[in-house]
DNA sequence: GTCTATATCGGGATAGAC
DNA sequence: GTCTATCCCGATATAGAC
């Protein structure tokens, strides 16, 4: 059966928690604020996705899923291993802008241990993994790479993507405190993040 | 009054909050379990704290306060601005390591657009980011950096940190997949971040 | 300062009609 | 598929004895 082009109410529902969820995180996250955003009856959360746990799996399931198919592409694609590093800052970044519960959700799981991550989670997490390394081995085979480690790597530009996002959010709903601290735009950030691991990554920036 | 030298009840109240908090997020956090993790009888939590949401008030500004404090030191004290970034990346490893609670507890206020920062947490966060930008202004001045972003050089030395720590976490409380994920010795991570750092902001690495 | 017992409330989940 | 009404448990908080 195709997918319905009409958002449905488990789509509505989807969305609603993904917001939902983000926000408040999972244990705070109310099924009546969800089913209310949704603007569908509360037992319909239950009809369609069996309880509050399955519906928040879910959810982590497409965002991991959709992240990791990204990278892959990258990794797999066409192009210098440099170019790759600014695809791959690239394509992170617009995951986290085409679904913004995603780092705030990365962020809770984060500090709770990961708590709801089943084994399929983090396989495609190792999966994200695999793709740098395949890329940084790339690097080193065309003799622009440093000699990095992929998990440091990957720890030094995944988590600052994730916390500029959450950082957004939070200036979004504050009077601003003036000074150094305003929001700075997207395209700044990501030409920062690039040129920093340019030089992280290359033997000669 | 001194401060006694034994470990009275607020005091193991205000450190199993500590690592309650962390571990399960303000909502989810049980003065229950609180008060049987420190020991005492849960009415002593309220007879110390008044509430729930004033005792964790207290943990956070004690916690942006030392992260603070320590910046400043650093940005205050003696050396070349590059020895500094490297003394400042060690002080906010050896805060995250004091206080384990720290990145958990800030991963998450990050990730819900902190609701429980005060006025002065706020103030606090920004007398951090004044820090950074009096080092690299120092960078300037002595013609060993280029022209970077203060806000942005710290979003990308901070967050690794943070997850470095709750990532090491995580791997603790599970089976490892094996392969690339396993965790990394700490002195290796800060070697990393300082070389990391030294290739984003020297003009010659 | 320390403890027991309890008031009170919100939220996850379900039964069952339509 | 959709809705109403309700069960039930856990969690914050407090009253009051010692």
């Amino acid at each position: 059966m195709a997918r319905r082009l009409t958002r449905d109410s488990r789509t509505a529902i989807f969305r609603a928690a993904a917001h939902e969820f983000a926000e408040r995180g999972y244990e705070a996250a109310g099924t009546d604020r969800i089913a209310s955003r949704a603007r569908v009856n509360k037992a319909m959360l239950y009809y369609h996705f069996g309880s509050k746990g399955e519906l928040y799996s879910e959810i982590v399931r497409d965002m991991v899923g959709a992240v990791g198919a990204r990278v892959r592409e990258v990794a797999d694609g066409q192009g210098s291993a440099a170019e790759k590093i600014d695809a791959w800052i690239s394509a992170l970044v617009e995951e986290a802008a085409a679904r913004p519960w995603f780092p705030p959700i990365m962020l809770r799981e984060l500090a709770a241990r990961a708590p709801h991550f089943d084994a399929a989670t983090f396989q495609m997490m190792n999966a994200v993994l695999a793709g740098v390394a395949d890329v940084i081995a790339q690097g080193k085979r065309e003799g622009t790479f440093r000699d990095v480690d992929p998990l440091l790597t990957h720890l030094s530009i995944m988590p600052p993507i994730l916390i500029f996002f959450a950082r957004q959010r939070v200036l979004a709903s504050r009077t601003l405190r003036g000074g150094l601290a305003e929001p700075r735009a997207l395209d700044q950030f990501v030409r920062h993040m690039q040129a920093s691991a340019r030089g992280m990554l290359l033997k000669q920036p």
